[in-house]
DNA sequence: GATATGCATCGGACAGTGTGCGAGTGGTTT
DNA sequence: AAACCACTCGCACACTGTCCGATGCATATC
């Protein structure tokens, strides 16, 4: 308490404006907002504490009263933009086809919209509101087409693997391009000839490599994705048939001489 | 503000020729090695510049003459680690649906075993050797049964996605529990309570979540992971025949009036 | 009115991080 | 001998997430 170094009057230091108690300068939405604002706008790395707290007017360390820690912020923001990918109305009434396709486009177009979410989803632990929401309509439709017990939970689990699986390499392309100040199409030739200089040593790989058609990637990873929800869909289709009918053996295993180890052994890997 | 222009992966780079004395203390495969060590046994976060020089008994930077920048690092891990997918063997004889599932298990089995590789995968550029050998196998099985053009790219792409999309999930389970100190009974209590709560305002929800069988998670898992692949598989297998037969109309999209928009649209994502 | 209690905010500090820069070292070539 | 080179390393910079203790302010209590 010795010396404030240069002396700053009381007037000239403006005074924040301090609302009332039951109202706080900040909340825990105002935060996640703002969060969003710059995820959105800047993506992930740009995205610090100090930095948000000097968006919300506010010291970086205020936030920590309202949230744990980043972590936490993060999840609470994965969730929250997981609301877009929410749908509204009635859902009783479509096919457990429609309700899957709903489903993988809604993800797939908010994962678009926000590139930040793939590398988090699937990565943080997604049980809020609408996390559970958006999968719990899925689950639902799925249910109500004669999936149950097991079958329900591997079905669903199948489309959100893939949906998941699929739109997270695109995104991270996406994010690339963004983040770099050159053209997709630039882009798109270093990457080929990085190709090039990689796949030197298998022939035939270069030759496929060259034969395919690079253009219009936006394009052609609409169509992959749609070729390949329709082909687990259809496969779903069998499975919920043989299920319906109660009767048969589970159909076999994908596993005849090729894997390495059972399907059931390596449960408990992990880091000592 | 990482990459400025175009990202050069490493793999396009190639190492310059070596002209002065036969071995320097340090060299790229050491260190990669090295990194390894310390990435399987603690994990990602775990993994700095400085322990990693510590570890090699040199200085933090001496690292950067061999290596670009951490994330070119990384790459080279990721790509090292994934020559434990490989299959040295004939592949030319599997059906491709052996091809399929070798991969498909050899891809998580080598994520279960290296739990630091999923946040990567799919989101890393993997253009590396190994990279290339994995999915390259798995191309040539797919051509040789009569996949090709597109048909090929989307099918094998497909697989590549739900291989990705359904291990992610299940190794980050894995590296939470490892990465705290509670059992994964411990865990799996908490995590029931937790949606126990965010559940709350969906009955139907909580009614399944409360009858779902928690127990024996790594089983789950895998006839979770067997299950979706045998699906995917059929389903591939049904476009592979119409595709051989060269006839009839292709099949219908999975959109019919569900999805928000076009998936041809939303190729221009990202941020400003 | 004076005082105590609580929520909320803040500055400073700590222990890290990745990495640019320039100096230094020892062997190879001119 | 001099120049050159591949290579190593210490320092420093800017920046990170987060703990700690001090401070203010609004209300409940005396």
């Amino acid at each position: 308490m010795a010396n404030k170094p240069p002396f700053t009057s009381v007037w000239a230091r403006e005074t924040p404006p301090r609302r009332g108690r039951d109202q706080p300068a900040l909340s825990r939405g105002q935060i996640v907002r703002a969060a969003l604002e710059i995820l959105d706008a800047e993506g992930m790395e740009a995205l610090s504490m100090r930095k948000l707290g000097a968006k919300l007017g506010a010291g970086a360390t205020s936030l920590y009263w309202h949230v744990a820690n980043k972590d936490e912020l993060l999840e609470l923001c994965l969730d929250e933009v997981l609301a877009e990918a929410r749908v509204p109305g009635p859902q009783g009434e479509r096919s457990w086809r429609d309700a899957a396709a709903v489903f993988a486009y809604g993800m797939r177009q908010t994962m678009l919209r926000h590139p930040w979410v793939a590398p988090l989803l699937g990565v943080l632990p997604s049980f809020g509101p609408n996390a559970l929401a958006v999968t719990g309509a899925l689950t639902v439709a799925f249910e109500r087409a004669g999936f149950t017990g097991r079958i329900l939970h591997y079905a669903t689990g199948a489309v959100v693997s893939y949906t998941l699986g699929a739109t997270t390499p695109e995104v991270s392309w996406l994010n690339m391009v963004a983040g770099s100040d050159v053209s997709a199409d630039e882009w798109l030739d270093t990457l080929r000839k990085q190709v090039e200089v990689a796949a030197a040593d298998y022939p035939d790989l270069l030759a496929r490599h060259r034969a395919q058609d690079y253009s219009d990637m936006g394009i052609t990873k609409s169509l992959t994705f749609d070729f390949g929800l329709v082909a687990l869909l259809d496969g779903l289709e069998v499975r919920l048939r043989h299920h319906l009918d109660e009767a048969g053996p589970p159909p076999q295993s994908a596993q005849s001489s090729a894997p390495p180890s059972s399907p059931t052994e390596d449960a408990a890997a992990g880091r000592g």
